[in-house]
Formats: C-alpha cells, sequence, structure tokens
DNA sequence: CAAGGTACCTTGCGTTGCAAGGTAGCTGTC
DNA sequence: GACAGCTACCTTGCAACGCAAGGTACCTTG
C-alpha cells in the first residue's frame, strides 16, 4: 500500500528542514507506521541523491556518531511538487471508488 | 505509488455487483488512471480467488466471447472491511505529514 | 472465410519494501 | 582502558507487485 508513498514523505519532511536517516526512520514509523524498518529508508535515500532530489553533508553530533543530513534540491522541491499532484488524485480516485461512487450503484435498482 | 491499492479498490467494485475482468481494467483505468493494463488484473484476480475472496463464474454474453464474472465472499467483504481501515490510517498519516504537520515545525522557530 | 473486436491469460522485467546482518563511533561503568 | 550498549550508517537477498508484451480463442461483420 505504502509502495511509493514513502518517497513522497520523505520529500515532504524534507521540505520543512534537514533531517538525517535514523531521524526519518523514527519519525516515518513513529508517525503511523508508515515505515517498518532502516533497510527501506538508506536505499530510498540514496536513489534520491543518485537522481539529485536531496543532497547530503556529514555532520557530527554532540552525543553519538556523525550523521548524514539530507537536504532537498530545487530538482527535489519540483518533484514534490509533482508527488503531490499525484497524491491528490491518487486519493481521490481511491476515496470515490470506497466511499462516493454510489451514484453508480443506482444501475443496479433495475435488478 | 498504486501499489496494494489496486486489490482494494477491485474488492471495492466487487462488493457493490458483480464484475467480469475486462469490466475491471476499463472501470479502473478510465476512473482515474488507477489501472494500466491487463496484465495487473488477472494476475491479482487470480491471487483473490487463490485467497478465497473472491468466487467465479462463467457466463455467456449476447456480444462476444464469454465472460468470467467475479462476486465477492464472505471473506473478500471481511479482507475488504479490514483494508478500508488500512487505507483511511494511510491516508490521514500521508496527509498529515503533507499538510497539517504545521505544528511540529514550531520546533523550528528556536532556530 | 477473413478481419477486427472482445475477453481471457501468461511470461519476464524492473521497482519497491523489508528482514537480517554487518560496521563503526560514542558514552558510561567498572 | 576494556567492555557493553546505544546510535547511526549501509548492504544483501528475497518476495510482492505493476506492467508491457505477447499469445489464445470466441464472436460478429462484411
Amino acid at each position: 500500500m505504502r509502495r511509493g508513498a514513502i518517497e513522497f514523505c520523505v520529500l515532504a519532511l524534507l521540505s520543512r528542514r534537514e533531517h538525517y536517516g535514523f531521524e526519518l526512520v523514527q519519525r516515518l514509523s513513529e508517525a503511523d507506521g508508515l515505515l517498518t524498518s532502516e533497510g527501506t529508508i538508506y536505499p530510498l535515500l540514496s536513489r534520491l541523491r543518485r537522481d539529485g532530489l536531496v543532497e547530503t553533508e556529514w555532520r557530527e553530533s554532540t552525543s553519538g556518531p556523525p550523521r548524514k543530513y539530507y537536504r532537498l534540491t530545487s530538482d527535489g522541491a519540483r518533484a514534490l511538487g509533482h508527488y503531490r499532484g499525484q497524491w491528490e488524485q491518487f486519493r481521490n480516485a481511491v476515496n470515490s471508488l470506497l466511499y462516493e461512487d454510489q451514484e453508480a450503484v443506482s444501475e443496479r435498482s433495475t435488478d
């Protein structure tokens, strides 16, 4: 179900501020079980970087190992806008199939 | 993005009335580009039948080759209810990350 | 009977999500 | 200063899904 949406959510989170990978894992899994393990996020972040949607910067932590921070690029912001439109269309399509599409059932009244 | 959701939508359509495969393809692709080809739906329908969520019945058509009609079983109806809850949780999670989550940004005001 | 539409199905590929496992730095305790 | 445990990164291998492409067969129309 979450196929493709995680990428989208990561871009959305990064559009607000920088995050490092582990932080994203925590956000997305606490949030609502959108994510289940680190094995999802790190390859995804690599893809995003490869595609130029994010840039990275190592930075020291005051309590623990260094962190790799991810920041949205302008390409990434553009992609996010694109995804946003797709998400809304997708969401509306599913919602209408689930809830609203009752008019179409009126055909059934001839059963 | 549509990963997993198509199965859900098919169950929703079948909960209203029987459909045959080709009809589902048309509904889902006209509807909103949820589906792009028959190569998606037929394996999916086979899975649903294997898992006992739908039952099938061949029926002659008055204009063309025979059609295989799919009907929801009680297990299918139960699965649909389950999916419905999952969908709402998923949708709300994504929406809140996208739109509402602005309160969380207030942390940033201390930057 | 040939052509084209309807309706079914399978195969093979690429992508994605995930569990599992692996490395390494930092902190605290003894 | 060694050891345990946490934080944080990453890779590998698997399974599921969506899809394009291709294939079969029926039925209608000319």
